[in-house]
DNA sequence: CACGGATCCTGATGGC
DNA sequence: TGCCATCAGGATCCGT
C-alpha cells in the first residue's frame, strides 16, 4: 500500500506518540530485504527523538543514530501499548516505554536499517540518490523541467525511478500523468516547459490530496468494497483497463513498462 | 554511464 | 486441501 501519501499518513499516525520514548527491547522475525546493520540489542536504551520521512522511507531519529524503515510493497506499521502477540508476518517489534512499534510485511520487500548517523554510508546508500520531495518548497517547476530534459526514458519510468522526484509510485504515476494530459510513454526530454509545469502541478495536487484524505489507498478501497465509494471517486485510470475514461468516455488502455502496469487514456493524454 | 530486465518474497485471484 | 500461471502499491543490482 505504501506510496508517499501512505507513508506520510503512517508517520503522522505515530510520530507524536513515540517521540520521547525509550527502547526497552527489539525482536526480529524473518529476514527482511536488508539486514538491520547492528545487533538488535544496540537499540536498547536509545531514545526516539522524532520521526521524519524521506521519499518512502520513515526515518526515526534515535539518540544513538538513525533507524530507517521502508514498507516495501506490502508493509504496514502499527504502534501502540497493547499490540497482539506477533504473528506470522510481523518481522520487527521495537518495544518502547510508550508502546510497541511493529512492522507487518507479508512479502518482506520492506526493510529496517540502523545507521550510526544520516551521513553514514549505510544510510546514504539508501537515501543518497533520492530526488526532491514533491510536497516541499524544493520542488521547483523550472528545475523539474531541466531534470526531465536530461532523461530520454519514458516519463512514467522516470517518475517511478525517484531520482528526480521521490514518492510517486505505480498508482500515482498513472494518475498524475492522466491529470497532466501526458501519455506515459512520452520521453521525458520531449516534454515542453508548459507540459512539465502541468505535471509538476499534478504531482503536488494528487499527492497532497491523498495525504489529506488519510492516505486511503485506492487499491485497498477497491479490495475492501468491490466497486464502491472512494476508489471510483479517486482513480481516474489506475486499474481501470477497458472501462470508460471518466472525462471523455473512451476505453482506458493498459500497457507494461518495466514490468509494471500503466493505465492511460489515448484521448485525454497526448504523446 | 544510461537503460532495460531480472530479482527478492508471499498471497490473492482466475482459468482450467 | 486442486493446480498452475499470473499479478501485486518497490527498489537494487547486473548485464549490455
Amino acid at each position: 500500500m505504501p506510496e508517499l501519501p501512505e507513508v506520510e499518513v503512517t508517520r503522522l499516525s505515530f510520530a507524536g506518540r513515540i517521540a520521547g520514548a525509550s527502547v526497552l527491547s527489539v525482536t526480529m522475525g524473518k529476514a527482511l530485504r536488508w539486514p538491520l546493520g547492528c545487533e538488535p540489542s544496540m537499540l536498547k536504551g536509545q531514545k526516539v527523538l522524532g520521526v521524519r520521512r524521506r521519499g518512502k522511507y520513515l526515518l526515526l531519529d534515535m539518540s544513538g543514530g538513525l533507524l530507517l524503515i521502508h514498507l516495501g510493497m506490502s508493509g504496514s506499521i502499527s504502534f501502540g501499548p497493547d499490540l497482539p502477540p506477533a504473528g506470522k508476518h510481523d518481522h520487527f517489534d521495537m518495544v518502547t516505554t510508550s508502546g510497541t512499534l511493529r512492522l507487518h510485511d507479508p512479502r518482506r520487500f520492506g526493510a529496517v536499517v540502523f545507521a550510526p548517523g544520516e551521513d553514514d554510508v549505510s544510510a546514504q546508500k539508501l537515501l543518497g540518490r533520492l530526488g526532491v520531495e514533491p510536497l516541499s518548497g524544493d520542488f521547483d517547476p523550472a528545475a523539474f523541467h531541466a531534470s526531465l530534459k536530461l532523461k530520454k526514458t519514458p516519463i512514467k519510468q522516470v517518475l517511478l525511478g525517484g531520482e528526480i522526484v521521490v514518492g510517486v509510485g505505480n498508482i500515482y504515476a498513472s494518475e498524475t500523468l492522466f491529470l497532466a494530459g501526458i501519455r506515459p510513454t512520452t520521453r521525458a526530454n520531449k516534454l515542453s516547459r508548459l507540459r512539465s509545469l502541468a505535471l509538476h502541478g499534478a504531482i503536488q495536487k494528487v499527492l497532497a490530496q491523498a495525504v489529506q484524505k488519510g492516505g486511503s489507498t485506492l487499491k485497498d478501497f477497491s479490495n475492501a468494497n468491490g466497486e464502491s465509494g472512494y476508489f471510483q471517486l479517486e482513480a481516474m485510470v489506475y486499474d481501470r483497463a477497458g472501462q470508460p475514461c471518466r472525462v471523455c468516455g473512451n476505453a482506458v488502455k493498459s500497457l507494461r513498462q518495466g514490468q509494471r502496469s500503466t493505465f492511460y487514456c489515448t484521448v485525454c493524454q497526448k504523446p
